[in-house]
RNA sequence: UCCUCAGUAGCUCAGCGGUAGAGCGAUCGACUGUUAAUCGAUUGGUCGCAAGUUCGAAUCUUGCCUGGGGAGCCA
């Protein structure tokens, strides 16, 4: 393609800042054509913002007739043309086309993508398509913005980021299906003589799987660096089918030395701040755009966040605040046990109004690396819970003290040899650390009011589906 | 994995024992700057798949598949 002259702008640039007369070009996809007598318009977008270029065609431009045909919905174009000030309302620019080139063209009785409103299933089934919509375009702006901030609030904190593998041969958490990675041949698995797969003629000698987590080795690399974070895939091969599960989810995981709950749950807060404010500064129309036709709590939940402190309650005391509730839950409220869905929505959505943070959990209901409380009962685990989404972040000051942390894998019916390297950061000079981990999806939720997690990410793999 | 609702035109749905409908889209035409333009016409379907009940099934029954919502598990 000829390089046009001048050389092309984004379309956000030229509706924040292009001035009338100013020659521009423009390249992008027709959102949508409307033709009167005398001329027509065409709505162009580039996915640099929710606003189009109206761009008008005059009949005098070459071959019009023809051009019209093949501008339909769908198609790319190239268009040089001048910048004026609009005569009707509705935008304050429009370009006058004195130059377009059809680059691909789009047959408007086939094209999925129709001007009108589809339903997010409907998109779903078209995902190479569908963000060239209003809504998907609009969430992957944030979710860019919310990613670029998530890297800007921990590097000026002075975290390092660490990329923490995605093969991995143990399980870490001793939770949580995985999913196994070989290169055998499955319809000729070679055996042992006992008749079990011999995983010894696999790719690594050993069954491997991808990483459910990056926690441990953030662990190691804290233990060098003081402070890191990981922002990663990560895989579950649960049979979740709800909008909130994904099978491959990225992951925030930062991890502190010298740190102990109340610093991480400082951290959490003060991230999540961050990153509501960038997103709200970074992409503002995108957000009016969701508070206005997804979800009209969106814009007064952000200013929530940053302005107001996080509720911060221990489990004892939110299991006091449930059992005195004006409400009946259907899973009874009991110490020991875990907290149900409906008792963190209760909790979050109409106790505190506010995102609340559940902390010192019991400890047979913890994993086996969280810090063992004085008390005997409790763990230093913390949970962030966001009205509307439910847990989006946990964490926990991690056991630094070899015997606990020897006997709680031993405890969980772990074995003990497969943790050696995680048991000599305790070792050689061991320190109490803390971390959590954020489902970068469930915040994008949270920021957008988007209800269903697959609608959230370019690709979504879950159960049964792939297929993008 | 469990509970629940649904699968009819490209999309969103109505029809719920007598042989298929609407709106939108698309196409064509009209139209003194339009904003998901408007107006008119045209186009459009193995009624998810398989078996069964019946003179007759989109409609009733059973099984399966797919999707939504909720739950469990979790991030």
């Amino acid at each position: 393609m000829s390089n046009p002259s001048p050389s092309s702008s984004r379309i956000a640039e030229i509706l924040r800042a292009g001035q009338p007369d100013e020659t521009v070009a423009v390249c992008g996809w027709v959102r949508t054509k409307r033709e009167l007598k005398k001329f027509a318009f065409v709505e162009i977008n580039d996915g640099s913002s929710m606003a189009n270029l109206q761009v008008v065609l005059d009949p005098e431009l070459p071959s019009y007739t023809d051009l019209l045909k093949q501008i339909q919905t769908g198609a790319s174009v190239e268009i040089v043309g001048q910048l004026v000030e609009s005569p009707a309302k509705g935008q304050r620019l429009e370009m006058k086309a004195s130059n377009v080139t059809v680059v691909g063209e789009s047959d408007g009785e086939t094209y999925p993508l129709q001007k009108k409103r589809h339903s997010f299933e409907f998109l779903r089934t078209i995902a190479h398509l569908r963000s060239r919509t209003n809504t998907l375009g609009a969430v992957f702006r944030v979710r860019n913005a919310a990613s670029n901030a998530i890297h800007e609030f921990f590097q000026e904190r002075g975290f390092m980021w660490v990329h923490t593998p995605i093969l991995t041969a143990s399980d870490c958490e001793g939770a949580g299906e995985m999913l196994g990675v070989t290169s055998l041949d499955l319809a000729n698995l070679p055996k042992t003589d006992k008749g079990a797969i011999d995983y010894g003629q696999d790719f690594f000698g050993k069954p491997a799987y991808l990483t459910v987590s990056g926690q441990l080795e953030a662990e190691v690399m804290a233990m060098a660096f003081s402070n890191v974070y990981t922002f990663g895939p990560t895989f579950r091969a649960e049979n979740s089918n709800t909008s909130r599960h994904l099978a491959e989810f990225w992951m925030v995981e930062p991890e502190m030395a010298f740190c102990d709950l109340v610093g991480d749950m400082d951290l959490a807060e003060a991230f999540l701040k961050y990153i509501f404010s960038a997103v709200l500064e970074q992409c503002p129309e995108d957000m009016e755009f969701f508070n206005k036709r997804i979800d009209d709590t969106v814009l007064d939940r952000a200013r929530n966040i940053i302005d107001s402190g996080f509720e911060r309650v221990t489990y004892t005391k939110a299991i006091e605040i449930l059992e005195k509730a004006d409400r009946k839950f259907e899973y009874p409220v009991e110490w020991g046990t875990d907290l149900q869905s409906e008792h963190e929505r209760y909790l979050a959505e109409e106790f505190f109004k506010k995102p609340t943070v559940v902390y010192d959990y019991p400890i047979g209901i913890k994993a086996f690396y969280m810090r063992a409380n004085d008390d005997g009962k409790t763990v230093a685990a913390m949970d962030v819970l966001a009205p509307g989404i439910g847990e989006i972040i946990g964490g926990s000051q991690r056991e630094e003290r070899l015997d606990d942390l020897t006997k709680r894998i031993e405890a969980q019916g772990l074995d003990v040899a497969d943790y050696w390297w995680y048991l000599d950061l305790r070792r050689y000079g061991s320190v109490p650390h803390a971390g959590f981990g954020l489902g970068f999806e469930r915040l994008v939720q949270f920021l957008t009011g988007m209800g269903n997690i697959r609608d959230v990410i370019p690709f979504p793999r879950a159960p049964l589906s792939i297929d993008f």
